[in-house]
DNA sequence: TTGAAAGCGCTAACAG
DNA sequence: CTGTTAGCGCTTTCAA
């Protein structure tokens, strides 16, 4: 009984089907998929029964010989976050010229969660990882010492050798307060994330560039949660308080969002004559009439460097590289569309 | 010379290594982490050597051996969009008790990418494929015949006996119209996305509807290309024509963009008096002033039906289910924050 | 209960 | 240049 009788019970032909069927050793057939020196005719041979076959290799069955993986694991905080989901094109951009898949997983910014997806990626020995840790407790020791490559995005690991990618987000920060000077937009409202190292720099970078002479006057700083309602009511509370305030800097995209929806219903005269600087604001700018400048990260370009770090890793390169993309800053004007 | 002789190289320990660190044989180890029955004490000794080793036994191996499979594929014409993530998110919903992990691909709607990430499936060998077509011509007959489940979202395939999750978009459109008709706007004219079974049975939906008495006016059908500058485009082309309308319906998110970004370029004073109508537009009410009406797919519900449908026909289940979901429609009033 | 041993599908020596 | 064969790490009979 052959591979073509048993057809259609959920099968799939094996090397050693195609190796009988063609009248050639397993070991011809193997050659002859991994394009090593085989006789013209055999190949042939081989080629068209691979067809008739349907033969696809099992590359759980490569997997096992070889140590190379065709399989990466990307582990984020959240994959319905845009910024995460172009890190994981960038990726992909790597990946796929070298026939390389990538699984995605959400950590929730949940410890728990994430160390099951590391425990996973270390199952399947996948080739590489590239990972946004959930808090600075994550441990990678694991899976570097099973040898597999890891890279750090966007968000660095206190005192871990790894190769590290992110955003100067200092410089971001500073590049917001230049704007603003830039404008002559000297009495600003800060709202601020919550105290990670991402936040923190993005506001020490603003308040450093702030100082400029004449400096900028920040009549408040509050904290929100970095989600759309921790912005509403930040805005709100620095609206309550009556401060004066001719422009509102703050360190994340949603809360932007909450910000303008704020602005426009607390002080709708004002709601566009208020400049919003904020990072990573994208089309924002495009649906609120609110006159806005965004300071951008380059998340694909995060991703495909981390990508080719993961190659370099691979081929022996120690992991001791970090890496700080410069943000740029947008103006509403540059925005608008067409 | 042990595992731990060779600790730090990059090695992972074995089963055998397990098994002589414990003083037993591999079946044991292998039936402690299967949770057979095996005498007590034994069952300390290899949990204890277990963990000192760090050992994590290799998926890969065990897909040689069991015909289950943790790793499903999800194919997408575009995991950046945000439809697509909150697919995935309902098959993680699923997938994660499981153990599972998906990983995701993204056709671009490429026929020949598509391809490519199917091939990967297959040589994979995954536990189920969760995919939106790129076209009427992707081939899933020899998924099938390796006996991997499929499901196919958001998009039928055309005569294919296929499990298939999607929306009614026939009743979206239905739903657009009666709003509409509700609030006495009778003057409206119609954007469409390119001719797709999506597009078309949204278009129908809403044209079917609008033959009630009094019947809404349909001033004028634009086609766009379903991005934000087909939208805009297709926007300007309608107030060209210097047709009277007082409202706008749209099969698309992005073009809904264009649209409310043309109209108050353009129209800048009626900017938020005419009603917009339109698919899945989120958070868009949020940032523009203008007043909207959103018809609802349900993403993540449609990504939880399909991972339960990869589980059933995994138990056996022949595929011949098709469920449309119905969209719910919300308007402006609703969405408002907070 | 436990252990020895036969594979799962493939690659890579090693012989011929 | 081709074929035979020994594993990769695991599960699962089959005996003991």
């Amino acid at each position: 009984m052959t591979i073509l009788d048993r057809w259609g019970e959920g099968v799939t032909a094996t090397i050693y089907d195609v190796a009988r069927h063609a009248g050639v050793s397993v070991a011809t057939v193997s050659r002859v998929l991994n394009g090593l020196k085989v006789r013209e005719d055999l190949v042939e041979r081989v080629r068209e029964t691979v067809l008739r076959l349907n033969y696809t290799p099992s590359r759980t069955a490569q997997r096992m010989r070889k140590s190379t993986s065709h399989l990466w694991a990307l582990i984020v905080p959240d994959f319905e976050n845009a910024f995460f989901t172009r890190v994981a094109r960038g990726v992909e951009e790597i990946c796929q010229p070298r026939d390389t898949c990538v699984f995605i997983g959400s950590s929730d910014d949940d410890p728990e969660k994430e160390r099951r997806y590391l425990e996973v990626a270390l199952a399947e020995r996948v080739g590489g990882v590239v990972i946004t840790p959930s808090s600075d407790t994550t441990d990678l020791t694991r899976i570097v010492s099973a040898g597999i490559p890891v890279v750090v995005v966007d968000r660095a690991v206190p005192n871990g050798a790894y190769d590290t990618i992110l955003t100067d987000n200092m410089a971001g920060g500073r590049l917001g307060a230049e704007h603003l000077l830039g404008q002559n937009l000297r009495t600003v409202a800060c709202v601020v994330g919550p105290e990670n190292p991402t936040s923190q720099a993005r506001l020490e970078g603003f308040l450093s560039a702030a100082k400029a002479s004449p400096a900028i006057d920040i009549v408040r700083i509050e904290r929100g949660n970095n989600r759309l309602d921790g912005g509403y009511r930040a805005m709100q509370r620095i609206i309550q308080s009556e401060a004066r305030f001719d422009a509102v800097f703050v360190t994340n995209n949603l809360m932007a969002v909450g910000i303008i929806k704020a602005l426009g219903d607390m002080l709708p005269e004002r709601r566009n004559d208020i400049p919003v600087v904020g990072f990573d604001l994208d089309e924002i700018p495009l649906l609120s009439g609110a006159c806005i400048a965004s300071i951008n990260q380059d998340p694909h370009e995060i991703g495909r460097i981390a990508g080719e770090r993961i190659l370099l890793q691979q081929a022996g390169t120690p992991p001791v590289c970090s890496i700080a993309l410069r943000p740029t800053l947008v103006a509403t004007a540059g925005l608008g569309y067409p």
